[in-house]
DNA sequence: GCAAGGTC
């Protein structure tokens, strides 16, 4: 018998039901010679400290770097304290007993290096023997599975990659459980301060934005508005030069042709300029993009968007939320007009999914190549009733989505006039002359102007006009705003993006930090710690969180870098390169790391009113 | 009491 095991049950279905196989067990699924089984996600994880020896919280035990490491159950908070999750040692059960009876095995996680890991960690924890194949596809279709399996390969093509997620793994532990453990502890152990790879450079980000924005002198500065008039279009100019002082403002306010002024047609026409402009439709929704029109729009968190488009995947709605990809392939793509036809009774855009129906679709969210482990999300065709209104307001994005990046551009003309009363203004106005898919939201634009004119008259190079009305305005110079879910995830997203060394840059330019699959818990972690804390939209570091900043800002682990140091090192293990090398290196940071913060941590003052306490945290 | 990674 062979059993092919998948990284999660919708998966293992999609194959089953494509070699038709449908008979229905408990964590499998049998027929035509084959058992199909799931994990969820990662059964196993890398031992606790204690697993180890190194019992409770001590600096005799640092830093702890155990010889070997062991694997064990994924754990599940309950009141008695931490236990095994019973549903993943119930799945461990099923999986043992179908591989025991197994005479090949066949990997069908996903096609990736923590997909990789999921399997091998099952498969050694299970002391398993038996020979395995590897499934490697990134794309569900009937087509593409079945071409999977006429190509399935050796398992040991992917040792190198299991090497660098095995790494990446316990890289990790050491760095995160010692660093913790030292911070912790020498600033008096009063609470439990976590410091991570991922997490501390995402409190960083947040904390050093805090400190510029709370240091931020506004500078105050003026501009002048005049008020032609075109045959009775009044529309408004503003000054082309910013002045530092009002007396400045004031000299050129003074110098404004205007009608009260004695000049009947003081206001002249310079120069004309109209550009259309095609605003190509935006790109399908990654469940990070879609996390931020979500907070952008209904103000969710990132936590409770991922966890409602949870439920839309679980009521087969939507398809897999955590993916980091906004592109789908050409199988993918042939069904999205039955897709959009679907659309045709929404009560907010079926007027435009009809509108698509037999139109000619643009591609832009078509690559093959850029979908990674998971395709962008669409909405699946079935057909949601009862929904919520928060499930029906994440879903209604998904679907809209998709109407909008199969629809055609929108075509707008930008209209710049430049007058010349005095000195020189320019009018701008945006008008749109074909909304292609802004007409499915009919949202206004989010980066509109406030001294956007809306429409602007048609007026001629030469022209000489009234000018009804002149003022003087106040402005402020502002700062870069406090981050809110949306901004953050953006620059988690695009995180070492400005990295100096060009290596690293590279190895970070697809990845960022964290994963779609973990950006939202990141957050949820610093907010558990009480290392930041929501106020209204924004993130905003607490005491504590400060305190923390200041003592770990100039170490790597509060840098994006740490992550592209990895990220490339780890590439080169999956082609090949030693592995007992980085794992030395990675040590000799621990040690480093460790000794480091035992001292610094001295300096740290938490304030005990906020800080979480270490029995309930 | 601790990481980051995956998922129900």
């Amino acid at each position: 018998m062979k059993v092919i095991i998948a990284e999660k049950p919708s998966v293992a279905r999609e194959i089953a039901r494509v070699f038709g196989a449908n008979t229905k067990k408990n964590g499998y699924i049998e027929g035509k010679g084959f058992t199909f089984t799931w994990a969820f996600g990662h059964l196993l994880q890398l031992a606790a400290p204690q697993e180890y020896g190194y019992y409770g919280w001590n600096i005799q035990n640092l830093p702890m770097l155990p010889p070997k490491f062991k694997l064990s159950i994924r754990k599940v908070k309950t009141k008695d304290g931490v236990v095994d999750d019973p549903s993943v040692k119930k799945q461990l059960d099923v999986i043992k007993s179908l591989f025991d009876e197994a005479t090949e095995i066949i990997v069908a996680t996903d096609a990736g290096r923590e997909g990789e890991l999921i399997f091998r960690y099952i498969y050694y924890y299970l002391k398993c023997k038996k020979p395995f194949k590897r499934l490697w596809i990134s794309s569900q279709t009937d087509e593409a599975i079945k071409e999977g399996f006429r190509n399935l390969k050796p398992g040991s093509d992917y040792d190198t990659l299991f090497n660098s997620a095995h790494c990446r793994s316990q890289s990790d532990w050491l760095v995160g459980m010692n660093a913790t453990q030292a911070l912790s502890l020498s600033s008096g152990n009063r609470a439990v301060l976590s410091l991570g790879r991922v997490q501390t450079p995402t409190l960083a980000m947040i904390c050093s934005r805090f400190i510029e924005n709370r240091n931020f002198v506004p500078q105050t500065y003026y501009q002048v508005s005049i008020h032609p008039d075109k045959d009775g279009q009044v529309f408004k100019a503003i000054s082309t030069e910013n002045y530092a002082t009002k007396e400045e403002a004031e000299a050129v306010f003074n110098q404004v042709q205007d009608v009260e002024g004695g000049f009947p047609q003081g206001g002249h026409v310079l120069q004309v300029e109209a550009k259309p402009r095609k605003e190509p439709p935006p790109l399908l929704h990654d469940l990070s993009s879609l996390q931020q029109e979500a907070n952008k729009r209904k103000g969710f968190t990132a936590d409770q968007t991922l966890s409602i488009l949870q439920n839309l995947y679980e009521s087969k709605l939507v398809t897999y939320p955590r993916t980091g990809s906004r592109y789908i392939g050409d199988d993918v793509f042939a069904g999205v007009p039955a897709l959009i036809e679907k659309q045709e009774l929404h009560p907010l855009f079926g007027k435009q999914a009809q509108a698509l129906a037999g139109a000619k679709l643009s591609k832009r969210s078509v690559n093959a190549k850029k979908v990674t482990d998971h395709h962008a999300i669409l909405p699946t065709g079935e057909t949601p009733n009862h929904l919520s209104p928060d499930h029906q307001a994440v879903f209604d994005m998904v679907a809209g989505r998709m109407l909008e990046a199969f629809h055609q551009d929108c075509i707008k003309e930008i209209t710049k006039i430049t007058m010349q009363s005095g000195a020189k203004f320019i009018a701008s106005g945006t008008v749109i002359h074909t909304a292609g898919w802004r007409a499915v939201f009919n949202d206004k634009e989010d980066d509109k102007k406030d001294e956007e004119n809306a429409t602007l008259p048609k007026v001629t190079q030469g022209e000489n006009l009234p000018v009804t009305a002149k003022a003087i305005l106040e402005k402020q110079t502002k700062p870069k705003p406090l981050y809110n879910e949306a901004s953050l995830l953006k620059a988690l997203e695009t995180a070492g993006k400005e990295i100096d060394d060009e290596e690293l840059r590279y190895a970070m330019k697809d990845s960022g930090l964290g994963t779609p699959a973990t950006r939202a818990a990141i957050i949820e972690t610093l907010l558990k710690r009480n290392y930041i804390i929501r106020e209204k939209k924004n993130l905003v570091p607490t005491q504590t969180g400060l305190g923390v900043y200041e003592v770990v800002k100039n170490q790597q682990i509060a840098q994006a870098e740490l992550t592209g140091n990895w990220e490339k090192r780890l590439e080169e293990i999956r082609s090949g390169a030693s592995v007992t090398e980085f794992q030395e290196e990675i040590k000799t940071y621990t040690r480093a790391i460790t000794s480091e913060l035992l001292n610094l941590g001295k300096a740290l003052n938490i304030p005990v009113a906020e800080a979480t306490s270490k029995t309930n945290a």
